[in-house]
DNA sequence: TATGAATGAGCGTTCATTCAT
DNA sequence: CATGAATGAACGCTCATTCAT
């Protein structure tokens, strides 16, 4: 009986926020500008969302909800492979889905980067929350036997995760998809023999003669973007 | 030609940007508060800089400027030691002099790290230079016989960038000066792992046998602020 | 002629309106509040009504249209008694009359004494039209010997009015129902003392002795909300 | 050394709003045609005022403290004279310049009187203080045996307060000034015949004779505009 | 040089009104 | 008739920049 809701305006609003917080900055990201490019008038912004901030804790915090989907922490896997091999390929496989769902939502990934200032408590939590888990990861595999255990967790945490940090932006630099099963063989391999006990060593030279090179295959893996309501199907 | 002006404004006005800037972010910070915070006008800012941009612009590359000095590529050195030894002290106690000079300039690297956006042509050319440094680096250390022949310079000069980013991110989480040394023994020692020839670790072996520890010497080794023009005489 | 509207929705509307309008005032009211109070959609709203100012109007004649019936002239009562105790008792009973109507309106009464500015032109003519219906009942008293010759019955008037005004106003203070007759008792005799001749003064004070007190005797004579085209039937 | 603030401006600007104000209401008061109007621009409005209503609550202060110092309750006259003639001449003479003061600043007291809704907040102190103010005086001329002891003093100071709020909005709907001191004898008069004793009546008979109708002699008394911060001398 | 009052473009937000369903 | 999403003109306020002193 009613006009209904066109249901693309706030699916549209956010996928232009995000490109207009992404490309301007967030302070100087103005709701015209967003609503334009959304194809509708100013005031339908409003009637999507409280405010210019309200647009972009949406945006990150769907982003943040699929981030920690992807990236729990060892002790949230009840059944987590004892198995050096299996164990290995599991987290091999998560880091593959995890940059392919950075790559997916490359522009929010920008944003967030760009969140420094008045906005960084939306992010400030979520970083900590990345250091803490990975650093949990980092002493799980010292619990195994995999990382030594004469390595400071913390600060190991620390330089994983600015190097993913920068990996994961050298994807955005270009609008082409990188290699990224080839980067991620390379910063694994850095990290387990900078880190990995000879056991770690030993079970990686074993999967590199498993797998020649195949990597590839994940490549129709798609992870949805916008886990949630937003669905981006794309068959 | 007549009594020049103040000398003293024109670097009160850079200090007061400087942690304006880092304070309250680029877009929002006000020209008034950084007048009212050096003590003069905002008229008196005008007469000083063009625009907003300007002093940050000017920020920026007093600081650049530094940078560079501090890391120039191998090419640069035409007496770098050919000793294995002497080569990594040389690029330990580099590293050394870096981030005791991000730690004085920490508010303006934060304000470039915040750098995105609409700001960025200012630092772009800066990040990319140093990862350019950071791989010919790299690259020599492979020469040299110190680094394996099988890494990919450049993904590696990704890994390193981004995991000294993010340490040096940490240095500025709190307002007390951290175990700068032990933090670079830690990441070198990974990175050395992780990339290097066993000749590398055996001479790094022999480095740490050598020094027993005494890695706080350096902590009255006083860089200057800001290095190059922006000098603070009228003593 | 089709189905007419539901004829509960524009009641329901003007209602609404009445109630906003004098909670907020006229500028600030909104129609979305209206329309969520009477429980329709806005769009409903201006079924019904041109304008946010044409319910407005609507609401505020309709009270003046009531006020109107309630406050005639003298011109306009064929049959207006010659009698002295007569004429008095008639008057008492319709400033009781006047003062239930405006208590039972005390919300439109609100809103018509904040109509200055953009809104004044809906009752400045009626403010014109008591004063002038005042006056001419001044001039009657005046004619018939009741008040004395040698007032201004226009400045007379005027005091008359702010006097009433006043006390309508005191009325609506709290939501309880004050004394009416015990003020209007205590107002009559200030003016009667104060404008009239002595024939008149004995007239009330003869009134005053027939009537001991039994003034309370009207509370139930209730009077029609919204009096004149606005019924709301649908009983 | 500076450019020195225009002393024209912040007094334009008040005047403007006092203007724009009365004109269009408080709330479809533009700021920008407040601007427009003082000659200066929208900017320089805030320079001087934190918000619209920081401007009219100012505006109002002014006033309201220019009315109080006029208005004072007979408490705060030590001297108060108790003959009567003195009484009645002093009140008389008060009445007078409270009427020059409004007639002065009519604009303003146009705003107040549409103060309702949303910035009455503003002036209800001011309304509940005149109403205390005008029954101590009604209850000093009961105690001084002026007016009778059957009369409800509060009930008395609403009449009187509406009448005189009645009579001063005539005062204001034509740009021409009335005939103050005959309306103020004439309602002296209703209101002494109203509620005096035969002493009162007694008293006001002899005033009468001795001022042969020279009641307009206070014509050039003029009162200064902004009685507060802008002095307050006539001693 | 230095000041700070003045400017005015710009932006976030509101809300009366329209219109597709 | 009814709905409520969409529109867009306003308007309050901010702040980089100018300029008279």
């Amino acid at each position: 009986m009613s006009r209904t809701a066109d249901p693309h305006t706030k699916d549209a609003l956010l996928r232009a926020a995000e490109e207009v917080f992404a490309e301007r900055g967030l302070a100087s990201a103005r709701v015209e500008d967003i609503a334009r490019l959304a194809g509708v008038s100013k005031g339908a912004f409003y009637l999507h969302f409280e405010s210019k901030e309200a647009a972009l804790e949406q945006l990150v915090q769907a982003f943040l909800a699929g981030c920690s989907g992807f990236f729990a922490p060892p002790s949230s896997y009840p059944d987590l492979p004892e198995d050096p091999h299996e164990l290995l390929a599991f987290t091999a496989e998560r880091d593959l889905q995890i940059y392919e769902f950075l790559w997916e939502n490359r522009s929010i990934v920008r944003i967030i980067h760009s969140c420094r200032g008045e906005y960084d408590h939306l992010v400030e939590a979520f970083r900590a929350e990345v250091a803490v888990r990975t650093r949990a990861w980092v002493r799980h595999f010292q619990e195994v036997g995999l990382f030594r255990q004469d390595i400071d967790a913390d600060l190991v945490a620390t330089l994983m995760c600015g190097a993913h940090h920068e990996l994961s932006e050298k994807m955005f630099t270009s609008d082409r998809r990188p290699p990224i099963a080839a980067w991620l063989e390379a910063t694994q391999s850095t990290f387990f023999r900078g880190l990995g006990t000879p056991a770690l060593l030993a079970v990686a030279e074993d999967r590199k003669r498993d797998r020649p090179a195949d990597i590839q295959a994940h490549a129709n893996a798609r992870t949805r973007r916008r886990p949630a309501h937003v669905q981006r199907e794309r068959s």
